[in-house]
This record gives structure tokens, sequence and C-alpha cells, in this order.
DNA sequence: CTGTAATAAATGTATATACATTAAATACAA
DNA sequence: TTGTATTTAATGTATATACATTTATTACAG
């Protein structure tokens, strides 16, 4: 549906205020299902993407810093993500050798374990929640990199 | 810069993955600068949001049921919104007449102003921020309303 | 070496999202 | 008309974002 419909407003007079509203619109859309797709496993979309993050450089450890920088949200906090990911047994945590400042974290069996079930999952929902074809999603993903500057 | 770069990460098996988090990245990036752009003015992107609302209804009141559904985000709140702008000056609050479950709600003159205030920048803020032709911002509001199916 | 700057992580606070529950008012079927 | 269901708004709680500040450690200029 055009977005002017889905919040019940008057045709946009620039196109790039359209395409802000438009793409805050289609995030809220985005993230509300995801978060019912994680929440029977515990996790919330952030918690699940710094479990993805651990997972890409295991067995090694990854420090705070390392997940802050990679993660999709510059501004969160991973410090405390880490924590709640540490109540939950799916992360380990111990300082870091050769500068103490820095702590390593690594994935336990058990976030493997957790990523490897939702795996397929996730895999069919982000194709399901994204209704274009192949070619049309490359489109997007090369308006949305180029977008950005 | 291509997405598999600003995260880091190697790149994405899946095309629908990539889009997936390519959307949740540059969502993150476009909110982080509306915050810096609305703060001086006291308001969050939300709030913002809320008056645009307001505005396009005014002078008739909106009901706080109303706002929700033309909300960007549909799971927010738009009662303690309404709350925070209130407590702001920028809307008034009255019960309903017809009915008295409802509660209009009103921008008031120094909501308005703050809009407009904010009118232009706002408008060259969206424009520098996306870094796209009107044509391809065109193609990208088009890829955005199919997504959502 | 010493002191200052820079860096890493944690923490504090305000706002917002996600979702469940409650309270009041209204709609509507029996 | 009465009782049940529905609707509207408010509220409670957990999580996350945005940003400032603090504490500990390391880097590095003098």
């Amino acid at each position: 549906m055009k977005i002017e419909e889905e919040i019940r407003q008057k045709p946009f007079k620039d196109v790039y205020t359209k395409a802000m509203v438009n793409l805050l619109y289609t995030h809220s859309y985005l993230v509300s299902r995801q978060s019912r797709l994680f929440k029977p496993y515990g996790l919330s979309p952030e918690q699940y993407n710094v479990l993805r993050i651990l997972r890409g450089k295991h067995p090694d450890p990854t420090t705070v810093s390392s997940i802050q920088d990679r993660m999709l949200n510059k501004m969160s906090n991973a410090s405390r993500l880490v924590e709640k990911l540490k109540q939950k047994g799916m992360v380990e945590r111990k300082e870091c050798a050769e500068d103490r400042r820095q702590v390593d974290i690594t994935i336990t069996d058990k976030g493997l374990e957790t990523l490897s079930r939702l795996e397929n999952e996730v895999k069919l929902f982000n194709k399901d929640s994204i209704q274009l074809s192949e070619e049309e999603a490359n489109q997007l993903n090369g308006l949305l990199d180029k977008l950005r500057g």
C-alpha cells in the first residue's frame, strides 16, 4: 500500500520528505515483526544482532568496542546488551590480557545453539517480510547504499 | 559505502537478509541525524511527527487513537507522547463531548510556531540526508511501498 | 620518568518502543 | 433494560536509543 494511505496523509510535496517518512515507516513495520519473531527465544532484535557479530569471530573473542563498531545502531550500547546476554548465559566476558581496559566477549554453546535454531526461521522471515523479487531487492540495496552518501 | 563495509561483515549469502540489515542500518543512520536536528527545539523525532499530524487537522482537534493510527510507529504510545508535548505547551487536551472515552488534542500556537520555524530546515535536512536524484528517490519509494506487501 | 591526553568500558538519565493490563465509557444482543 | 463485549485512553514494565559523564588503563610528549 502507498505510504500516504497507510498513514492517512495528504500527498507529500517533495520526494525526499516522502522517502524519509517511507523509510521510518517501513523500519517500524519490519522491527515490529522482528520483535514477535525473536520473542519466543527470549531475545530482542538487537541482542540477536550482537550474537551474530560474536558468531562471526568465534572461537575468537570480540571486544566490546569492536561489537559497538559493527552494530547496526552505532548509538546503541554494546556494554548493556552484552550484560543482558550474559544473564541469559549466551556470552562470556573476560578481561583482555594485552589491554586491561578492554573486555573480551565470546559466544557460548548456548548462544550458538540458539542462533542455529533461529537460522532457517530468520531466513524465511526476511524473505517473507520483503515482498520483492531478487532483482528489486538488489536495486533497493543499491539505493540504500547510495542514499547514505 | 556498501553495507558490508560499514558494519565490517562478510558478504551476505542472500539478498533479502542483506536488504533487511541495510534497512535497519540506514534507519539508524537517519534517526541519529534527526535527533541532532530536533534537539535544539526540545523535540524528539516522534514528538515532531505527532505535531505534524495535529497540524494536518488544525484547527480541528484529533483524538489520541487517530494520532496513533497515523503515527509512523504503530506500536508507539500516543498517550505518553501527547503528555510530553502538553508539558511543553505545544498541545491542548480536552474531553470529547460526543464520546467521553475519547480525548481531543489540538496543537497550540506555540506548537504551530515551532513547526513553522523548523519547516525549511527539515526540508533541507531531508534532501541532504538522502543522497539520491529525484528519480532514484521515486524508485526507492516505489520499492518500499511494494516491500510491505 | 612524569603528567597530560586519549581510549575502553561502564553508568546515569531522558526518551521511545513493545506489549500487557486496567479503568471508564459505549455498543449491542438477549 | 440488563449484562456482556468492545473501544478508548492511561498506566506498568522491560528493553533499547541518545548522549553525557565517570573510572580505569594506556599512550605519548616533554
